[in-house]
DNA sequence: CCTAACCCCTGCTTGC
DNA sequence: TGCAAGCAGGGGTTAG
């Protein structure tokens, strides 16, 4: 479940390999992916078309993040939208015979299906001058857009209505205070929906609140100006440190070389209900809040 | 304008 | 053992 500190890490995992590299040609096994995004996902030729033609002998020249979105510039002014959703996966493999995706066991080679790519799950392939870039999705939620220039892709309004980075130098604490407060609603809902912080899903929107002793279900007209401190000092502590760690793989995430997060042991209360809260040695509580689950310390977080 | 519910999809876990 | 229901959750879309 891709979240900001595992877009955040897997794109710095990929500036070293792939910027530079020319795609010499893309694969696309599931045109859906690359057509559009929403709950109406159809295939179409022309966007296949576009995507293909579009990336074809270009360069990769950068690669930026927008929330949870990787933005990947080309040469051409061309621009590559890429959002993982929940089970999305770029892995890069070299040509260098240091990745030869097997094993050894008890002194056999054995073949690590896990590592093996492409697999049954692979829609994207890009071929590179030096190596291949695979998109894998196991439920298809993610995307890859392909836009003709920058003005293309604003106009089409994709990031409209996102707030703050939180890890950009300008995400203070009074712009977080002064967006917080301009919402209404439960305080974990609006972290969620990224209208005033972008990049909290649903492991680090648990985490912030707890960190910060702060119930996810609180109203944020009932936050004090104290509380809404310790969130911001949470979300700026936690996320860099996250990023730091190549993210939580709590699920099927992967860095850019394919080896896993180490955040998820850092978890204090995502994926742990009814265990001991680690501050207090009470239970953990579980509700659901928008259809998530949320846990919490119904003692230790007021 | 808003919010809540539903939906995209597969694989793993749970319960009978 | 099998098989179905439940769950995982980002976020776009739709209904109200």
């Amino acid at each position: 479940m891709p979240e900001l500190p595992e877009v955040e890490a897997l794109r710095r995992g990929l500036l070293p390999l792939i910027v530079g590299q020319k795609i010499k040609k893309a694969e696309v096994k599931m045109p859906k992916l690359v057509s559009s995004k929403g709950t109406t996902r159809v295939s179409s030729d022309l966007k296949l078309q576009e995507f293909i033609q579009g990336t074809l002998g270009r360069t990769i020249e950068g690669i930026e993040r927008r929330a949870k979105n990787l933005i990947f510039s080309l040469n051409d002014g061309g621009i590559i939208l890429v959002h993982l959703k929940m089970t999305g996966q770029l892995v890069y493999k070299g040509k260098s015979g240091t990745d030869k995706q097997i094993s050894v066991s008890g002194g056999h080679p054995i073949e690590l299906s896990e590592n093996s790519l492409p697999n049954k799950h692979t829609y994207v392939i890009f071929n590179l001058e030096h190596g291949t870039l695979y998109y894998n999705d196991v439920r298809q939620f993610g995307y890859l857009l392909y836009f003709t220039d920058k003005k293309t892709l604003e106009s089409q309004k994709h990031f409209d209505g996102l707030g703050a980075e939180p890890l950009d130098k300008g995400f203070d604490f009074e712009l977080f205070y002064e967006k917080l407060k301009a919402k209404s609603g439960i305080l974990k809902k609006v972290f969620l929906d990224q209208t005033v912080v972008v990049g909290l899903g649903n492991i680090y929107a648990d985490e912030v609140c707890f960190d910060a002793m702060v119930k996810p279900l609180r109203s944020i007209n009932s936050l004090k100006k104290s509380e809404i401190k310790a969130l911001y000092e949470s979300i700026v502590k936690i996320l860099p440190k996250a990023v730091a760690m190549g993210g939580s793989s709590v699920s099927n995430y992967l860095l850019a070389d394919g080896s896993k997060g180490n955040y998820a042991r850092e978890h204090k209360v995502y994926g742990r209900a009814g265990q001991v809260c680690l501050r207090c040695g009470k239970t953990l509580q579980k509700t659901v809040l928008g259809g998530r689950t949320t846990v919490f310390c119904d003692n230790c977080q007021k």
